[in-house]
DNA sequence: AGGAATTTGTGCGTATGTATC
DNA sequence: AGATACATACGCACAAATTCC
């Protein structure tokens, strides 16, 4: 006797307020009408509202203001370029660019392949460079759902605005994990780096507002030239 | 007119219950009161200590167990100890702890010489571990200034701790620079790594609120048991 | 400037569901 | 199966912050 017992009703509400932040049915800055309005209109109490607004709020997609309402903030994730790229010169700064090498709907990767809904994904290599110096070499992994085919010409320095403005998904946040590696063998030409060589190496996964996985990726870099730059705290 | 609004009762409440397992008085896995006996005997509603708890529980020192009960859980400790340490075995999490091998008062390093007043600093050697299994070596320049002299026996496990209590330094921020470095040849013969060999490298600077830099560390960690963690946005 | 109206935050009490023992 | 304990949900009253007149 399976009792298919349902969610419990706030985070289907919370659920649902994501949806319709996350297709734009609710513009940015918009407000919310009054809880208590919202929960006669939903049909459930004030407090069971309270607590999926709550939710919808510690996930980054609201904000809500005592005293005067609640806010739809549609951005998590700051759009600007380069939000989430943590490579930096030694001494500091560097402008960052990108060079897509090539865009491959291939089979996932074991590291990925449990995370997505897809078997596939498309494969995206990239090189970084910073004021125009190689810096990495990176391999990222898109689930495939979201597209049949990627073109190279469709994709901008900000992969992330590509994400949100052509496949509608917002990364809400990312884990990086840091170590030393070896230089794929299949490096390209073009980077000053060889295989083989020892380099930093950062692996990224990174997760839509509503919690699925959306990106993982993998990135090699000069540590000669550049470091990864974590920053807690002021700034 | 100093209008003392006295903070939320929750708030109150989660505070307490938080100094109360820092100080050890209640044990670690050590079960609490029923919620229903426990409000009743701190004279509030379920409903707020219900909030008190689920506060406690984000910050890592209770677990909930529905139909069970809740269990204190010492692990991530108080205080933030290990707010900025940043270091996970490649599965993730681990226990960290610390083992102070040598504390000198010398002239600063040249990375360091700038930054603080003083002209002399202490220099603390560190073995980090997780879960007990050696991981990284740090060395540490506190500015002089703060104190004449530091003893091992001055040193817990958290350094921020040390210098809250001890200095009445309070780390604001931290930037981590993380590349690759060879192990120095002052390795200690505990170490499981080889002077020589390759290693992810962590340069840190840490500033107090005023923004005055209070420390300087350098961390070589061996890349194939840990890795540095970074996460941004939730979760 | 000031006070009333609006809106979210806190706190209480209770009934019922669900997991654990 | 029964008892225990946490989770969800409801509704209400008042406090605190904001907004508007």
């Amino acid at each position: 006797m399976a009792k298919t017992s349902a969610l419990p009703k706030f985070i289907q509400l919370s659920e649902m307020l994501i949806r319709e932040i996350a297709a734009g049915h609710l513009a940015d800055g918009a407000r919310l009408p009054p809880e208590r309005d919202m929960a006669d209109e939903l049909g459930v109490a004030v407090g069971t509202l309270r607590k999926a607004l709550a939710d919808v709020e510690a996930k980054g997609l609201l904000d809500r203001v005592q005293g005067s309402g609640n806010y739809v903030r549609h951005r998590p994730v700051v759009d600007s370029v380069y939000a989430f790229f943590r490579l930096e010169l030694l001494n500091g700064g560097g402008l960052p660019t990108a060079e897509v090498l090539s865009v491959d709907r291939l089979a996932k990767p074991d590291g990925f392949a449990r995370l997505g809904g897809d078997a596939e994904g498309h494969r995206i290599i990239r090189l970084r460079s910073l004021d125009g110096v190689l810096i990495a070499l990176e391999e990222i992994w898109l689930d495939g759902g979201h597209r049949d085919a990627v073109a190279v010409a469709d994709l901008s320095d900000s992969l992330y605005h590509f994400y949100r403005h052509e496949l509608g998904v917002v990364i809400a946040s990312v884990e990086d994990r840091i170590g030393v590696d070896v230089m794929p063998d299949w490096t390209p030409e073009a980077f000053h780096l060889k295989a083989g060589q020892t380099t930093g190496y950062i692996e990224r996964i990174s997760w839509t507002a509503a919690g699925a996985p959306a990106e993982f990726s993998r990135t090699w870099y000069d540590a000669s030239r550049a470091s990864y730059i974590s920053r807690m705290g002021k700034g």
